[in-house]
DNA sequence: CACAACCATAGAGTATACTCTACACTCGTT
DNA sequence: AACGAGTGTAGAGTATACTCTATGGTTGTG
Protein backbone atom coordinates (compact mmCIF):
# COMPACT_ATOMS: atom_id res chain seq x y z
CA UNK A 1 0.00 0.00 0.00
CA UNK A 2 0.98 3.78 -0.72
CA UNK A 3 1.91 6.33 2.17
CA UNK A 4 -1.30 7.69 2.02
CA UNK A 5 -3.69 4.45 2.74
CA UNK A 6 -1.09 3.85 5.56
CA UNK A 7 -0.96 6.76 7.41
CA UNK A 8 -5.12 6.96 6.62
CA UNK A 9 -5.28 3.63 8.77
CA UNK A 10 -2.76 3.96 11.13
CA UNK A 11 -4.13 7.76 12.29
CA UNK A 12 -0.34 8.92 11.56
CA UNK A 13 0.42 11.98 9.18
CA UNK A 14 2.58 11.06 6.45
CA UNK A 15 5.62 13.01 8.11
CA UNK A 16 5.63 11.06 10.72
CA UNK A 17 5.79 7.81 9.06
CA UNK A 18 8.27 8.72 7.08
CA UNK A 19 9.98 10.22 10.46
CA UNK A 20 9.72 6.48 11.59
CA UNK A 21 11.47 5.66 8.65
CA UNK A 22 14.11 7.99 9.21
CA UNK A 23 14.40 6.38 12.32
CA UNK A 24 14.75 3.29 10.88
CA UNK A 25 11.74 1.87 13.01
CA UNK A 26 9.82 0.89 9.60
CA UNK A 27 11.63 -0.27 6.48
CA UNK A 28 10.59 -0.42 3.02
CA UNK A 29 12.82 -2.79 1.49
CA UNK A 30 14.44 -0.66 -1.53
CA UNK A 31 12.99 -3.46 -4.10
CA UNK A 32 9.50 -2.37 -3.03
CA UNK A 33 9.10 0.59 -5.06
CA UNK A 34 6.65 1.13 -8.24
CA UNK A 35 7.91 2.35 -11.45
CA UNK A 36 7.34 5.36 -10.50
CA UNK A 37 9.29 5.45 -7.38
CA UNK A 38 6.59 5.07 -5.21
CA UNK A 39 6.96 3.00 -1.76
CA UNK A 40 5.16 0.34 -1.75
CA UNK A 41 4.36 -0.47 2.34
CA UNK A 42 3.98 -4.27 3.23
CA UNK A 43 1.09 -5.74 5.06
CA UNK A 44 2.98 -6.12 8.41
CA UNK A 45 3.94 -2.50 7.96
CA UNK A 46 0.72 -1.42 9.97
CA UNK A 47 1.50 -4.66 12.64
CA UNK A 48 4.64 -2.68 13.17
CA UNK A 49 3.28 0.61 13.84
CA UNK A 50 0.64 -0.43 15.90
CA UNK A 51 3.60 -2.19 17.85
CA UNK A 52 4.84 1.27 17.61
CA UNK A 53 2.17 2.64 19.08
CA UNK A 54 1.90 0.19 21.84
CA UNK A 55 5.20 0.70 23.22
CA UNK A 56 5.42 4.37 23.40
CA UNK A 57 2.11 4.30 24.97
CA UNK A 58 3.35 2.24 27.59
CA UNK A 59 6.42 5.05 28.44
CA UNK A 60 9.48 3.91 25.73
CA UNK A 61 10.80 5.85 23.37
CA UNK A 62 10.96 5.35 19.94
CA UNK A 63 14.61 4.60 20.29
CA UNK A 64 13.60 2.39 23.31
CA UNK A 65 10.65 0.65 20.80
CA UNK A 66 13.12 0.05 18.03
CA UNK A 67 15.30 -1.77 20.18
CA UNK A 68 12.57 -4.30 22.08
CA UNK A 69 11.22 -4.78 18.36
CA UNK A 70 14.57 -5.56 17.13
CA UNK A 71 15.43 -8.10 20.00
CA UNK A 72 11.75 -9.42 19.89
CA UNK A 73 12.25 -10.18 15.53
CA UNK A 74 15.97 -11.39 16.56
CA UNK A 75 14.39 -14.01 18.84
CA UNK A 76 16.82 -12.64 21.57
CA UNK A 77 14.68 -11.28 24.32
CA UNK A 78 14.75 -14.25 26.65
CA UNK A 79 12.71 -13.89 30.16
CA UNK A 80 15.88 -12.95 31.84
CA UNK A 81 16.89 -10.10 29.76
CA UNK A 82 13.00 -8.95 29.02
CA UNK A 83 12.87 -8.99 33.23
CA UNK A 84 15.72 -6.82 33.34
CA UNK A 85 15.06 -4.48 30.80
CA UNK A 86 11.64 -3.86 32.17
CA UNK A 87 12.93 -3.54 35.82
CA UNK A 88 15.59 -1.01 34.71
CA UNK A 89 12.87 0.79 32.93
CA UNK A 90 10.11 0.41 35.74
CA UNK A 91 12.87 2.01 38.31
CA UNK A 92 13.14 5.06 36.01
CA UNK A 93 9.37 5.25 35.97
CA UNK A 94 9.05 5.07 39.92
CA UNK A 95 11.71 7.98 40.03
CA UNK A 96 9.71 10.19 38.12
CA UNK A 97 6.79 9.46 39.85
CA UNK A 98 8.27 10.13 43.26
CA UNK A 99 9.51 13.52 41.68
CA UNK A 100 6.12 14.58 40.53
CA UNK A 101 4.69 13.77 44.11
CA UNK A 102 7.48 15.93 45.96
CA UNK A 103 6.38 18.32 43.29
CA UNK A 104 2.76 18.14 44.17
CA UNK A 105 2.96 18.19 47.45
CA UNK A 106 5.27 21.51 47.24
CA UNK A 107 1.91 22.82 45.38
CA UNK A 108 -0.47 21.41 47.75
CA UNK A 109 1.87 23.21 51.06
CA UNK A 110 1.88 26.57 48.57
CA UNK A 111 -1.74 26.84 48.13
CA UNK A 112 -2.12 25.80 51.52
CA UNK A 113 -0.25 28.83 52.10
CA UNK A 114 -1.14 30.43 49.40
CA UNK A 115 -4.28 32.16 51.86
CA UNK A 116 -2.64 32.97 54.91
CA UNK A 117 -0.72 35.73 54.39
CA UNK A 118 -0.06 38.31 51.08
CA UNK A 119 0.28 35.06 49.64
CA UNK A 120 4.17 36.15 48.35
CA UNK A 121 5.37 32.90 46.66
CA UNK A 122 7.97 34.38 46.87
CA UNK A 123 8.07 33.95 50.60
CA UNK A 124 6.62 30.43 50.12
CA UNK A 125 9.44 29.14 47.64
CA UNK A 126 12.11 30.68 49.16
CA UNK A 127 11.79 31.77 52.96
CA UNK A 128 12.84 35.20 52.00
CA UNK A 129 11.54 38.62 49.59
CA UNK A 130 12.85 38.65 46.41
CA UNK A 131 14.82 42.05 45.45
CA UNK A 132 13.14 43.57 42.62
CA UNK A 133 15.91 44.33 40.07
CA UNK A 134 16.02 47.78 38.72
CA UNK A 135 14.89 46.93 35.57
CA UNK B 1 30.20 41.08 40.60
CA UNK B 2 31.46 39.78 37.36
CA UNK B 3 29.89 36.29 35.96
CA UNK B 4 32.99 34.30 37.27
CA UNK B 5 32.00 35.21 40.99
CA UNK B 6 28.17 34.76 40.54
CA UNK B 7 28.94 31.45 38.81
CA UNK B 8 30.68 30.43 41.32
CA UNK B 9 28.17 31.22 43.90
CA UNK B 10 25.33 29.63 42.07
CA UNK B 11 26.76 26.33 40.75
CA UNK B 12 25.55 27.71 37.46
CA UNK B 13 28.04 27.94 34.60
CA UNK B 14 28.48 31.38 32.55
CA UNK B 15 26.54 29.81 29.55
CA UNK B 16 23.54 29.31 31.79
CA UNK B 17 24.19 32.60 33.04
CA UNK B 18 23.27 34.29 29.91
CA UNK B 19 21.14 31.69 28.69
CA UNK B 20 18.84 32.90 31.68
CA UNK B 21 19.69 36.88 30.99
CA UNK B 22 18.56 35.84 27.80
CA UNK B 23 15.10 34.92 28.30
CA UNK B 24 14.84 37.79 30.48
CA UNK B 25 14.76 35.70 33.73
CA UNK B 26 17.78 38.05 34.92
CA UNK B 27 18.82 41.38 33.90
CA UNK B 28 21.16 43.46 34.20
CA UNK B 29 20.79 47.65 34.08
CA UNK B 30 22.77 48.82 30.76
CA UNK B 31 24.61 51.08 32.74
CA UNK B 32 26.40 48.04 35.09
CA UNK B 33 29.11 47.70 33.03
CA UNK B 34 32.77 48.42 33.68
CA UNK B 35 34.36 50.51 31.96
CA UNK B 36 36.07 47.52 29.70
CA UNK B 37 32.38 46.89 28.66
CA UNK B 38 32.04 43.74 31.61
CA UNK B 39 28.93 43.06 33.19
CA UNK B 40 28.86 43.92 37.01
CA UNK B 41 26.10 41.87 38.26
CA UNK B 42 24.13 43.53 41.35
CA UNK B 43 23.87 41.32 44.58
CA UNK B 44 20.45 40.69 44.03
CA UNK B 45 20.83 38.73 41.12
CA UNK B 46 22.18 35.58 43.58
CA UNK B 47 18.29 36.14 45.14
CA UNK B 48 17.12 35.65 41.78
CA UNK B 49 18.77 32.87 40.81
CA UNK B 50 18.03 31.03 44.15
CA UNK B 51 15.14 31.65 43.16
CA UNK B 52 14.68 30.61 40.16
CA UNK B 53 16.64 27.15 41.02
CA UNK B 54 13.52 26.61 43.64
CA UNK B 55 10.99 27.73 41.85
CA UNK B 56 11.60 25.07 38.70
CA UNK B 57 13.10 22.67 41.40
CA UNK B 58 9.10 22.75 42.22
CA UNK B 59 8.22 21.53 38.54
CA UNK B 60 7.50 24.98 37.25
CA UNK B 61 9.85 25.53 33.60
CA UNK B 62 12.12 28.86 33.32
CA UNK B 63 9.31 30.54 31.60
CA UNK B 64 7.01 30.05 33.88
CA UNK B 65 9.69 30.66 36.54
CA UNK B 66 10.08 33.90 35.00
CA UNK B 67 6.21 34.65 35.14
CA UNK B 68 6.02 34.14 38.58
CA UNK B 69 9.24 36.09 39.66
CA UNK B 70 7.36 39.31 37.40
CA UNK B 71 4.30 38.69 39.44
CA UNK B 72 5.43 38.54 42.95
CA UNK B 73 7.36 41.81 41.98
CA UNK B 74 4.68 43.76 40.52
CA UNK B 75 2.94 42.84 43.68
CA UNK B 76 0.00 41.58 41.27
CA UNK B 77 0.15 38.02 42.91
CA UNK B 78 -2.79 38.04 45.14
CA UNK B 79 -3.96 35.08 47.06
CA UNK B 80 -6.49 34.45 44.52
CA UNK B 81 -4.43 34.59 41.53
CA UNK B 82 -1.71 32.58 43.12
CA UNK B 83 -4.19 29.66 44.37
CA UNK B 84 -5.67 29.28 40.92
CA UNK B 85 -2.39 29.07 39.05
CA UNK B 86 -0.80 26.80 41.75
CA UNK B 87 -4.00 24.70 41.06
CA UNK B 88 -3.79 24.54 37.15
CA UNK B 89 0.02 23.27 37.68
CA UNK B 90 -1.42 20.53 40.33
CA UNK B 91 -3.88 19.43 37.94
CA UNK B 92 -0.66 18.86 35.30
CA UNK B 93 1.36 17.60 37.45
CA UNK B 94 -1.31 15.12 38.90
CA UNK B 95 -1.73 13.85 35.36
CA UNK B 96 1.78 13.50 34.68
CA UNK B 97 1.65 11.23 37.95
CA UNK B 98 -1.47 8.90 36.74
CA UNK B 99 0.07 8.56 33.29
CA UNK B 100 3.29 7.50 34.83
CA UNK B 101 1.19 5.31 37.50
CA UNK B 102 -0.20 3.39 34.34
CA UNK B 103 3.07 2.92 32.40
CA UNK B 104 3.90 1.68 35.79
CA UNK B 105 1.58 -0.91 36.39
CA UNK B 106 2.21 -1.65 32.60
CA UNK B 107 5.85 -2.67 33.31
CA UNK B 108 4.89 -4.35 36.14
CA UNK B 109 2.05 -6.52 34.25
CA UNK B 110 4.76 -7.06 31.39
CA UNK B 111 7.56 -7.94 33.98
CA UNK B 112 5.30 -10.71 35.87
CA UNK B 113 4.52 -12.48 32.83
CA UNK B 114 8.04 -12.13 31.46
CA UNK B 115 8.45 -15.53 33.98
CA UNK B 116 5.44 -17.05 32.27
CA UNK B 117 6.29 -18.11 28.67
CA UNK B 118 8.73 -17.42 26.20
CA UNK B 119 8.72 -13.51 27.18
CA UNK B 120 7.74 -12.36 24.01
CA UNK B 121 7.43 -8.80 24.60
CA UNK B 122 5.38 -8.34 21.60
CA UNK B 123 2.66 -10.78 22.66
CA UNK B 124 2.48 -9.00 25.94
CA UNK B 125 2.34 -5.52 24.37
CA UNK B 126 0.01 -6.67 21.77
CA UNK B 127 -1.49 -9.92 22.07
CA UNK B 128 -0.34 -10.97 18.55
CA UNK B 129 3.30 -11.28 16.57
CA UNK B 130 5.47 -8.90 15.26
CA UNK B 131 5.91 -10.02 11.44
CA UNK B 132 9.22 -9.46 11.05
CA UNK B 133 9.92 -6.97 8.26
CA UNK B 134 12.40 -8.77 5.39
CA UNK B 135 14.99 -6.21 6.49
C1' DC C 1 55.34 42.04 25.11
C1' DA C 2 53.75 37.37 25.34
C1' DC C 3 50.50 34.44 27.54
C1' DA C 4 46.89 32.59 30.42
C1' DA C 5 42.58 33.66 32.24
C1' DC C 6 38.56 36.27 31.94
C1' DC C 7 34.94 38.86 29.49
C1' DA C 8 31.51 39.88 25.35
C1' DT C 9 28.20 38.48 21.47
C1' DA C 10 26.11 35.56 18.17
C1' DG C 11 24.84 31.43 16.86
C1' DA C 12 25.18 26.21 16.47
C1' DG C 13 24.53 21.64 18.74
C1' DT C 14 22.03 18.13 21.93
C1' DA C 15 17.89 15.33 23.04
C1' DT C 16 12.83 13.95 21.86
C1' DA C 17 9.02 13.54 18.80
C1' DC C 18 7.17 15.36 15.71
C1' DT C 19 5.40 19.02 12.08
C1' DC C 20 5.88 21.50 8.19
C1' DT C 21 8.01 23.70 3.97
C1' DA C 22 10.19 23.65 -0.46
C1' DC C 23 10.76 21.76 -4.69
C1' DA C 24 9.88 18.44 -8.11
C1' DC C 25 7.88 14.40 -10.20
C1' DT C 26 3.58 11.38 -11.21
C1' DC C 27 -1.24 10.05 -11.72
C1' DG C 28 -5.90 10.28 -13.20
C1' DT C 29 -9.33 13.16 -15.21
C1' DT C 30 -11.21 16.63 -18.16
C1' DA D 1 -2.21 19.92 -22.21
C1' DA D 2 -3.82 21.57 -17.81
C1' DC D 3 -5.32 20.57 -13.12
C1' DG D 4 -5.52 18.79 -8.37
C1' DA D 5 -4.12 15.21 -5.52
C1' DG D 6 -0.62 12.11 -4.31
C1' DT D 7 4.32 10.96 -3.91
C1' DG D 8 9.60 11.62 -3.30
C1' DT D 9 13.76 13.86 -0.80
C1' DA D 10 16.03 17.12 1.97
C1' DG D 11 15.99 20.11 5.41
C1' DA D 12 13.97 23.72 8.60
C1' DG D 13 10.91 24.80 12.60
C1' DT D 14 8.78 23.86 17.44
C1' DA D 15 9.36 23.23 22.47
C1' DT D 16 12.63 22.90 26.70
C1' DA D 17 16.88 23.69 29.03
C1' DC D 18 20.83 23.91 28.46
C1' DT D 19 25.89 23.36 26.45
C1' DC D 20 29.35 24.59 23.61
C1' DT D 21 31.95 26.95 19.68
C1' DA D 22 33.74 30.80 17.25
C1' DT D 23 35.62 35.13 17.33
C1' DG D 24 37.53 38.88 19.48
C1' DG D 25 38.43 42.30 23.22
C1' DT D 26 40.59 42.89 28.31
C1' DT D 27 43.36 42.09 32.43
C1' DG D 28 47.10 40.77 35.11
C1' DT D 29 51.70 38.47 35.62
C1' DG D 30 56.38 37.25 34.32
Amino acid sequence: MLIGELAQKTNLSRHTIRFYEKLGLIQVPAKSRRKNNYKEYPEETLNRITAIKEITAKGFTLKEARGIITLVNNGTLDAERGRKYLSKKLNLVQKQIDDLTRTKNNLLMMIEQCGTEACEVAQILHGKKLEAETA
